[in-house]
RNA sequence: GACCCGGUAGCUCAGCUGGUAGAGCAACGGACUUUUAAUCCGUAGGUCGUGGGUUCGAAGCCCACCCGGGUCACCA
């Protein structure tokens, strides 16, 4: 048996010690007489922390506990660095009661390995994170979606407005970007043909952090054929309602201290809507000047040359988001604010996307693609202009993807979904750093 | 990026209106052959985040900086 030594009890004579594993602790007892001295010596000189392999009959204790009466021991690694131990108790089901911890964050996030060490609870929050993941796999591949890699060192970068990572491309002598978002690739293989295509992988945005957003982060994108945002809204409600049964086994959530129900069906509202309901202000009708007062009025000083969209995005962040626990499709955004999505059929001032919250935050942004090249190339050279003047956030024109376009795409649903905020929902945990194994930090 | 809070022994934390550094656990030495956060006795351990300043005297006050957390602003 082996494991790693976390507790030590000597008593003279006899030593009682605890040695854990991933399955959890035992106790091990040495004492002297069936040891040998020199041998117990040997244990004397333990430290918290030390891995030890260790032979012997099991037996129980006058208190019943099933403990290792050692017969020999073989130290397989020994700590220089004594391990932020606390004392702990282990419950009678078996988890632990920690009577000091680990609490300094930054320890906790800069030395994982002391974090996990020390506090192996905290390994279920990754284990419920690889569920996630696993049955996002299996729930789309059961449905003919076919799993891809796209490029990530990308030399031009699209698919969402952010700000990227440059790197140089030596071999080629030129910048190329991480990429942002899946979204360009995964939309010219469905030009190709694959007409259900999705990919989990890591996105990279150089913007700020905070406790729900990394620099890098997960990101589930897939694309069906044929299909529009209301087949998306069906597919992402069935497969967070899926992931949720797995990983907890249930259909409710604690968010905020409030209960999250994913049972019933989900609401959909409309973006102008829900922001009339929430703030009064009536998008169809409030010209910028009008959305700079409503912001005011709430404590904000607006820069109106930022463009309708920030203030738009602005007024709903500050009245709509935060009442946003239940299960929430929020449908039909301002087309000024969605350069990829199809104009909603009946209304082209909007177009037809959703975005989902759950829990007080977004967890997947939608749309019915646009698949028109020449509306599409219309729109990306507006973005192209305000790039040029500036807006590091707007996206370049993609000749190769208009290229693409060019050859006709379906109509088609496409859906980004945020994994680490996923699993942040279904884990309880308030900071995305808490649900990545590295968080980014300041170099030491 | 702005604002608020924090950084004191390996860990968790005290440290009053400025008077010269403390506890528990861990470590080390001693006692103890069925303990359960073992117990008891003892020892050692600190450029008080960094650098300046004020003061007879600074962990505590002032300034700058570093790191972390939170809130706000923006991206998922």
């Amino acid at each position: 048996m082996a494991g790693r030594v976390v507790a030590m009890r000597p008593h003279g004579k006899s030593t009682f010690a605890q040695l854990a594993d991933p399955s959890g602790r035992i106790q091990l007892y040495f004492k002297q007489d069936q040891l040998g001295e020199p041998a117990y010596e040997q244990v004397a000189l333990l430290d918290l922390g030390d891995h030890l392999g260790v032979v012997g009959p099991l037996f129980r204790t006058r208190t019943g506990e099933v403990t290792v009466r050692v017969d020999r021991l073989e130290l397989l690694a020994k700590a220089l660095r004594p391990l932020p131990l606390g004392k702990s108790a282990e419950r009678e089901d078996g988890s632990l009661e920690h009577h000091s911890v680990l609490a300094d964050p930054e320890v906790r996030y800069r030395q994982r390995y002391a974090d996990l060490a020390v506090h192996p609870e905290r390994r279920a929050v990754f284990e419920q994170r690889a569920a996630v993941i696993r049955t996002i796999r299996e729930f789309l591949d059961a449905r003919g979606f076919l799993e891809v890699d796209t490029p990530i060192l990308q030399p031009l970068y699209g698919g969402a407005s952010a700000r990227p990572f440059v790197t140089r491309y030596q071999a080629l002598d030129a910048d190329f970007y991480l990429r942002i978002a899946d979204e360009l690739y995964l939309k010219r293989l469905i030009v190709g043909g694959i007409e259900r295509v999705y990919e989990i992988g890591r996105d990279f945005r150089n913007e700020g952090m905070d406790r729900l957003h990394n620099p890098e982060f997960t990101m589930l994108e897939c694309y069906a054929a044929y299909w529009d945002y209301t087949d998306v809204m069906e597919l992402v409600e069935a497969m967070v309602r899926q992931v949720v049964r797995e990983v907890t086994g249930g259909t409710t959530l604690h968010a905020r201290g409030k209960a999250v129900d994913l049972a019933g069906a989900w609401r959909r509202v409309g973006f102008v809507e829900l922001v009339k309901e929430q703030s009064g202000v009536d998008l169809r009708r409030a010209n910028d000047a009008a959305l700079a007062a409503a912001l005011k009025e709430r404590g904000l000083e607006p820069d109106v040359t930022l463009g309708r969209p920030r203030l738009i995005d602005q007024l709903f962040g500050l009245t709509v988001e935060p009442h946003l626990e239940q299960p929430t499709f929020i449908v039909d955004y301002p087309i000024e604010v969605s350069p990829l999505a199809k104009p909603k059929r009946g209304d082209p001032t909007l177009a037809e996307r959703f975005e989902l919250f759950i829990g007080g935050y977004e967890l997947a942004n939608a749309f019915s693609e646009l698949n028109d090249p020449d509306d599409q190339r219309a729109r990306l050279e507006a973005q192209g202009a305000r790039r040029a003047a500036g807006d590091e956030e707007a996206q370049a024109v993609d000749e190769d993807y208009l290229r693409a376009l060019e050859y006709g795409m379906p109509p088609t649903g496409g859906l980004g979904l945020g994994i680490d905020r996923l699993t942040m929902l279904v884990t309880g945990e308030r900071s995305i750093r808490d649900v990545i194994l590295f968080p980014a930090l300041r170099p030491e």
